[in-house]
DNA sequence: TCAATATTATGATATGTATCATGTTTTTAA
DNA sequence: TTAAAAACATGATACATATCATAATATTGA
């Protein structure tokens, strides 16, 4: 038995273990967990369009020393729907869905985020509870800023009030737009939407068509807003229709332009 | 045959007309668009409350002196999906509706906006174009500020911005929610959770129970997203129940407890 | 005031999609 | 490597709600 105590999520992991009962992939695990992570002058994660890349180097300075890091593994829960936010994620490596619960404790996804997305500011600035949960949905790294820097940072700097504010207008006209393709859309539209967006968020494999992110159909489905069995009979219809192909968990496009089409039939 | 042409609509309303043929209605219009529109400074609209209450007298002063107020019909389109955003509106007195276009010409209406509330900030402050379309649902009298004075006076206030940030906040949440209503939910919690928005949006009268909005049931089917066929049934069942009455356009709550529960039957 | 038009109402039918059931394949963990 | 569990797949059925049709009211404008 191998015992794994976590003692706190936001500090570094303090993890108490007997060594002669580590396995081999635990010992890789750990490798892999041992990544360097820059400060936040030298992060080149958003080539200078992230949030924080407009403030000035002794900002980010002082960030990068009040912050701290954590590895998540692939399906971890970073925070909870509910729970009070006490500061700002900065996801440096990995992909993230925040999903929100819905009735008979059906899941919704709300948003993605990929490396350098900030998650979890809009609760921080109103002062509220997460609105959605956030989970891992490969293996990633997230620094954590606290509250008390971050909003010492906001004050000290309009530019970055501006940032939040279009970033915030942004999420906003796509939640809305999200709104009208998920209630006057079909199930096939809103799976080719699903897809379009999987794209265009993580981007593909060096294929050039293969979409970097490995979902299952549940998960397809709660991006669609509909039923696993849905998800898995339209996923299949599009690949009959040749225009994408299915290849496990890898979504591979190969008609793009008829994809595009087919989110929107009748508009 | 009267003619009137409105030369333009950001500026006071330019009419041609032969005095002769002015009917007595009209008149009567007239009278009633004659309103006097208090100064930024001396507005109560929203008791301290609104996005700009936060501004010094000076700020006040000088979004006052630029700018322009016009009346609007009920059924009047204020702004137009796709249009560029040149200001920001600040309804003094009515109700607008803020729709988008679906496919097939279908409208779903996103927001409401009450007395003292601000439409168009979010596409302005993106630089973007609006992403609905702002229709009075009432008699009202709108400002309008234009985007250099509005932009200069954020850059000025920090505070200001903050205060943006809480608003979007604000929307942003709401919007989600929404959408996890819309996709989750039956056509009779839509339609209560609908009426719900208006009483809480709007009030009631005098007596306390009858929601101070006129409604056809074409729109409440567009707040709710469902068919006008769909909407008349599903209010007819509510009134059945008891839970509401329906007085014409107007709305009765008769019983709010059981409303709010219909709108989470399975939660 | 009255005709024209829009809105409300209600019934019959069609349809997309959820639900249930069952089997196959893939993944996971000992 | 193998058993157990999870994910994927597909068919049959049920059901909510859209669509179509038709009529009764209410509203509007000359």
């Amino acid at each position: 038995m191998i015992h794994i105590i976590i003692l706190n999520i936001f500090t570094e992991n303090s993890i108490i273990f007997k060594y002669s009962e580590l396995t081999f992939n635990m010992l890789l695990d750990m490798k892999r967990k041992d990544i360097d992570i820059p400060t936040c002058v030298h992060c080149k994660n958003s080539n200078g369009k992230g949030l924080l890349c407009c403030l000035p180097e002794s900002d980010k300075q002082l960030l990068s020393e009040n912050k701290c890091h954590r590895y998540y593994k692939k399906g971890e829960v970073i925070f909870l729907e509910g729970n009070h936010a006490n500061g700002i994620f900065c996801l440096y490596k990995g992909k993230v869905k925040l999903v929100k619960l819905g009735k008979e404790g059906k899941e919704q996804i709300v948003r993605l985020s990929k490396e350098g997305d900030i998650l979890g500011y809009r609760s921080l600035l109103s002062a509220d509870v997460y609105q959605a949960t956030a989970v891992a949905l490969d293996d990633s790294y997230i620094c954590h800023i606290s509250k008390d820097i971050f909003l010492q940072t906001i004050k000290s700097n309009p530019t970055l009030s501006f940032e939040i504010i279009q970033l915030l207008s942004s999420d906003l006209k796509n939640a809305e737009q999200h709104l009208i393709n998920f209630t006057q859309k079909t199930v096939k539209e809103r799976i080719s939407e699903a897809i379009l967006l999987l794209a265009s968020t993580f981007g593909y494999l060096i294929d050039g068509k293969t979409i970097n992110i490995k979902m299952n159909r549940s998960e397809i489905a709660e991006m669609a807003s509909t039923t696993t069995e849905s998800a898995i009979r339209t996923l299949s219809a599009l690949q009959e229709e040749g225009m994408i192909s299915l290849n496990g968990k890898y979504i591979v496009i190969h008609n793009m332009k008829e994809l595009i089409r087919s989110t929107h039939v009748n508009d």
